[in-house]
RNA sequence: GGCGCAUUCGUCUAGCGGCCAAGGACACCGCCCUCUCAAGGCGGAGAUCACGGGUUCGAAUCCCGUAUGCGCUACCA
């Protein structure tokens, strides 16, 4: 038996999905999972001039990638198909109609001239901005009139002049708009396409959408809507406003801001699950201290009651930690494999051969607390995967020495690799460290040397696993041609 | 300008009249652990709960006002 809670996520196609959108997406996602409802993807296509060719992909791609999972939509269809807007037209002209017949909207035939000039003045006399309801009270003989030459009239809603609207919002309570204040909007153009208010009411309707879930931007439109519902007879759907997320300087999070495209944090290497986490937990919280929860949990746990007011700052730095706690969690295996995908999607500069998995296996758990994203294990493991390693001889030098005494200990250290047993870990370890103190350093500075001599690198991986995965025959080869630097 | 929304540590937040001289997390600082770097453990610093009035025996929590921020004010969404 269906249920009856349909919620929807209806962005339009103007450019990089950002995570403004899809936190709106994440949380309508939830909402509806959490009460065994349904999830539709709705294009909102209806402004031919701004559409940018693969936004539609780019949207479908990062929930995918979220793995916010969709019952209906553009690519699959579903019981209210088409979920284009450009393909449902006829429904937007057959309401219009409706309203034109029933007095609530009217066609408006002012040009786009006299609109700008209309706008100017107001502005230069301080007056409020809006529509001046020109074409509002025309007859039939001034309409023809008007029409002469020109082009394809809007059509306008007739807002009412008095009374008021009022909205019971899920999240905000109710919240009251005075009718007068707001002017006849257009609901369709003259291109014949619909704005995104008539569009909006009429989808979200004949598409039996229960709750409408969206960001703040529009509580301001929220009369017109309900107007809008109203004038066509029909039941609004339940509303709540969702808070903005916001950038370090608190304005709305747009492009310019950077790091809000979506897709730049699957190529920087962040993990879906802890993405998702991150932005369920802005502006939403379960308790005082839960965090790390997974999309499990979340949809257990989700509830609108729970849903701040208040705009939230997107903080990449607690994002990274989430992300940490991620990669933390996942067993070798998991991790060897995410990484192996990762770098195929996006293949790291150091490492032209992607290496074995199994080889990946024994590296991934040397690695796994030290890196934040996956792009920060490439740097980290490169020299497992090439023959010779990369250095400046001054690196070998440990603080406090000079490249004589590097010389010897690098010397003893490959007396004594050589002439260990096994090459584990635990066993060069065993032998190597009674060495600092026979040469009557530091192990610090005895490791050191050695770990520039092996990885090339002043931070790495533990150096006696690091040796024990290299082998013998590579650590001795490096040690080697340290000492011919030296 | 008008209308609307919001306001607890730098940031994300807990708090829905007494349990709060405000709890957790990120970031920051210190200590421990330690072969580097991390991770981890422990501890510290950090919020006169925007401000001012009320209501109440009692307010971060309720009401009013002010300030500030943000959003909307398109034939864009």
């Amino acid at each position: 038996m269906a249920n009856s809670v349909r919620l929807r996520f209806a962005p339009s196609p103007t450019g990089d999905p950002h995570v403004g959108n899809i936190r709106t997406a994440v949380f309508n996602w939830l909402f509806a999972r959490h009460h065994g409802g349904s999830f539709a993807i709705r294009i909102e296509d209806t402004d031919q001039a701004r559409e940018v060719a693969g936004a539609t992909e780019a949207l479908l791609e990062s929930l995918r990638w979220l793995g916010l999972d969709w019952d209906e939509g553009p690519d699959i269809g579903g019981p209210f198909g088409p979920y284009l807007q450009s393909q449902r037209l006829d429904g937007y002209r057959d309401a219009a109609s409706r309203l034109l017949e029933t007095g609530s909207a009217y066609y408006c035939y002012c040009s786009s001239k006299r609109l700008a000039e209309l706008r100017e003045k107001q502005a230069r006399l301080k007056m409020d901005p809006g529509y001046d309801r020109q074409c509002r009270d025309m007859t039939a003989a001034e309409q023809i009139e008007w029409a002469k030459g020109r082009a394809t009239p809007a059509v306008r809603f007739k807002m009412p002049m008095d009374g008021s609207t009022t909205v019971d919002d899920l999240i905000r309570g109710r919240v009251t708009f005075e009718n007068r204040l707001l002017d006849d909007f257009v609901i369709l153009k003259s291109d014949g396409f619909p704005t995104y208010h008539l569009a909006n009411v009429v989808d979200d309707h004949t598409m039996k959408i229960s709750h409408v879930m969206r960001a703040e931007e529009w509580l301001s439109s929220i009369p017109r809507h309900l107007q809008l519902y109203e004038a066509l007879g029909m039941e609004p759907p339940r509303f709540a406003h969702l808070p903005m997320i916001l950038a370090e300087d608190k304005s709305k999070l747009s492009k310019r801001h950077g790091a809000a495209a979506l897709l730049e944090y699957r190529s920087s290497g962040f993990l879906p699950d802890a993405m998702v986490n991150f932005l369920a937990l802005l502006s939403w919280s379960l308790d005082d201290k839960t965090e790390i929860m997974s999309r499990e949990e979340l949809v257990r746990h989700f509830s609108i009651e729970r849903v701040a007011k208040a705009g939230a700052i997107f903080n990449q730095e607690k994002l990274l930690w989430f992300n940490g706690q991620y990669l933390r969690k996942m067993v070798d295996k998991d991790l060897a494999e995410t990484l192996l995908a990762y770098w195929r999607a996006y293949p790291p500069p150091e490492i032209p051969d992607l290496p074995e998995r199994d080889y990946l296996l024994r590296i991934v758990p040397l690695i796994r607390d030290r890196i934040k994203t996956m792009s920060d294990a490439a740097p980290l493991v490169t020299f497992f995967f090439r023959d010779t390693i990369d250095y400046e001889t001054e690196e070998l030098v440990q603080k406090g020495m000079d490249r004589q005494s590097t010389k010897v200990a690098l010397e003893r250290a490959l007396d004594v690799l050589t002439q260990i047993e096994s090459f584990d870990a635990a066993a060069t370890e065993a032998g190597v460290r009674p060495l600092a103190a026979e040469l009557n350093i530091k192990a610090g500075q005895l490791f050191g040397s050695i770990r520039v001599a092996t990885t090339g690198l002043r931070v790495a991986p533990p150096l006696f696993e690091s040796l024990e995965i290299l082998g013998r025959e590579r650590s001795l080869g490096s040690i080697k041609s340290a000492l011919e630097r030296l």
